[in-house]
DNA sequence: TCCTTAATGGCAATGGTTTCCATTACCAAG
DNA sequence: CTTGGTAATGGAAACCATTGCCATTAAGGA
């Protein structure tokens, strides 16, 4: 199994003791198939990939690793409305970098776009910072996403 | 059981039948229901609600209407994390206003808010436009939400 | 190497939402 | 007003992603 470099501890290593949680190798792989992925995962997607390598992992621990993931903050918990959650590595990671969703409420198609986000950004640190004073809230995280139709789906349903 | 003004037609029928879709008791009682909702209501609360007036109408029924309202544009459907889906009137109904979220990790309380709108829209409208060249994606709606931790949650949880 | 205890896996249980189908009731036509 | 075609309904069963339970396993510090 390719971990990352080969070698020495992942990049995650250091949080997860950090905060007591041991490291075991249904950890590591569940990890690795999120670093891996160029899409969004189910918990089920997730459980399919590691279990070619791991056949005896279960998908029970898959669920219980993706909570403890989201609560560290090193993945983000989607959901695109097709009654599954989706993971995704969090930024800070090489693979993913901060973006918005762009959601097709026909096919359920979900494009990551990373235009127009340093303006987006900009507006959201004064948002958040506003936000923040006036109902007294620490905002730790926010979640854009824009739905419609995607570029088939629109052609399949009326003209224009 | 108080109609809006108690009289003519609601401002939803007519979307209603040019759409084919037949007025009901049941569907007047949810969207009598939700136009007058001081907050985000699930399918359950929706027919609790709705059972103390019509005890004939169903759970079975609460969804499938609200299933058309989203459809219609006329209801916005939301997941807050609490494991079930939350309903709001669409804007254009007078109760409200288009606003977004601010919504606690740890209690699950859910803000509207309406500050900073303006520019938050203002900069969306410009990041629709991008998004739907650069992708030719019809953009048709938009959920924003902050996440983060309450006034009260701050509390409980460590100090500063 | 040993021991404490977090982590695990399989399976049952949960619970929101959907499906099914026989019955009801809109509402357009006459 | 009455009638008929068919959309809408309700009750209960089915669905299915996620969680709970518990006996067993294995991290990893001592
Ligand atoms: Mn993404
Ligand atoms: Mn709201
Ligand atoms: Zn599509
Ligand atoms: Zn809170």
């Amino acid at each position: 199994m390719p971990r990352g470099n080969g070698q020495g501890p992942m990049w995650w290593h250091g949080r997860f003791r950090g905060c007591g949680y041991r490291i075991t190798v249904g950890r590591e792989a569940i990890l690795d198939v999120l670093t891996r992925a160029d899409k969004h995962l189910s918990a089920e997607d997730i459980y399919i990939k590691v279990h070619t390598a791991y056949p005896a992992i279960g998908l029970t621990t898959i669920y219980r690793t993706l909570e403890i993931l989201v609560n560290l903050g090193l993945v983000f918990k989607f959901d695109f409305g097709d009654g599954r959650a989706r993971y995704e590595l969090a930024e800070g990671s090489k693979r993913s970098a901060h973006h918005h969703h762009l959601i097709c409420t026909d096919c359920k198609r979900v494009i990551d776009y990373t235009d127009f986000i340093d303006d987006e950004i900009e507006l959201l640190k004064q948002t958040e910072k506003g936000l923040s004073e006036k109902y007294n809230f620490m905002i730790t995280n926010h979640l854009i996403q824009f739905y419609g139709l995607c570029d088939k789906c629109r052609k399949k349903k009326g003209g224009d």
